[in-house]
DNA sequence: GTCTATATATAGATAGAC
DNA sequence: GTCTATCTATATATAGAC
């Protein structure tokens, strides 16, 4: 066990308890013990609690963000054809399994978190950081979208991504109940190609 | 200022800050320095902090679930007719109004804070306390969508209520955005129009 | 029922030896 | 870079006077 990987081993524990329990459920106390690390290590490496949390979105948002630019560029959406769309933010997702196998997931629901429980924070420093990507997002939906006005397309936007982080945080939950109730094994890649479908429907419905 | 409402004001003062700062977010110290009660009051009235969240959230139950059960009743839904069942989720959702301006949000932040925050504990009691009106739910989605299968169903509706409790929950940022970027005031029944469209083609889409 | 004072636990952060 | 030990702040909860 090399003593350089200290910090690789506190963003992975961090990530994991981060996603189970929300960024201030966990206490570094249990991140260290976790990871097998020294509580001071922490201070040491990232400064703060909120710099680790900055930290550990960064090392996703810095892999995803650049994929879902490149797939959104690969396609040229026709009228009211929006799956092809919703599939250009649903494949670099599961790239993220390289980092470790609930990834998706965690990202996901960090997403979400970031959210709600950091006052716009995180939306700010997306697009800040990330603005062209974010221009390009609403571009193809715009294409895929002609009738939807820019406002509705913001709230429906913001509708399909809490159906997306709401199921994943509450997944852990939500599977159990599936199994017991249906007999069915619902993996992450499961859920989202369920949701797909639904999402395509919400977003492209007529206004009234 | 009569002494005997100490704990309608506990009741009050913690609603609030639950569904701003979540559960565990909001200090005892917060509650009772808002409601202008002492520290101690909470454990004498409630006995604990887990017992006062239980309390919160029960007062919105008892009234919301039986003008639930009631507006279910009464409609009829025919085939790939959703909205019709929809409106009967919505429409008990602002009698909470009657119990204070900002209550509808509150309750639905509070029922999406009780699925990710207390692992299903939330869930469980719902289907205890109020099984009855969850098989009538069922029922009636059945009726509108008669090619859904069960667990279909079961995902969907969890996509719904995520979608709803998301926007809920970050409607304060979101509000804000939307104001800015489109000179739109978005309120909470403003919001709810939008999603219900949505919702209702989503629920209703063809499966793959 | 309400208050003060305090017990008890746990959080994030840091100083200083190694 | 890593460790122990500890500081400081804040949380829930309660004992006991009034």
């Amino acid at each position: 066990m090399a003593k350089t990987d200290t910090k690789l081993r506190i963003l992975e524990s961090a990530e994991q308890l981060f996603a189970t329990h929300g960024f201030t459920h966990t206490s570094l106390r249990q991140i260290t013990t976790e990871a097998n690390v020294n509580l001071a290590s922490v201070n040491y490496h990232f400064g703060s609690k909120k710099s680790l949390i900055q930290s550990v979105l960064k090392r996703y948002l810095e892999i995803y963000m650049p994929l879902l630019h490149q797939n959104l560029n690969q396609i040229a959406p026709q009228k009211n054809e929006i799956e092809p769309v919703l599939q250009a933010f649903i494949k670099p997702l599961f790239e993220l399994n390289k980092l470790g196998k609930q990834s998706p997931r965690n990202f996901m629901i960090m997403i979400g978190r970031g959210y709600s429980e950091t006052q716009g924070h995180l939306r700010k420093y997306i697009v800040s950081e990330y603005g062209e990507t974010v221009l390009l997002i609403t571009h193809k939906f715009a294409n895929a979208l002609p009738n939807i006005s820019a406002q509705e397309l913001f709230w429906r936007l913001h509708f399909a991504l809490g159906a997306l982080v709401f199921v994943m945080s509450s997944s852990s939950a939500l599977e159990e109940i599936a199994e017991a109730d249906y007999a069915e094994s619902a993996t992450t890649e499961k859920i989202v190609n369920k949701i797909v479908p639904f999402l395509a429907a919400g977003l492209s419905c007529k206004s009234q």
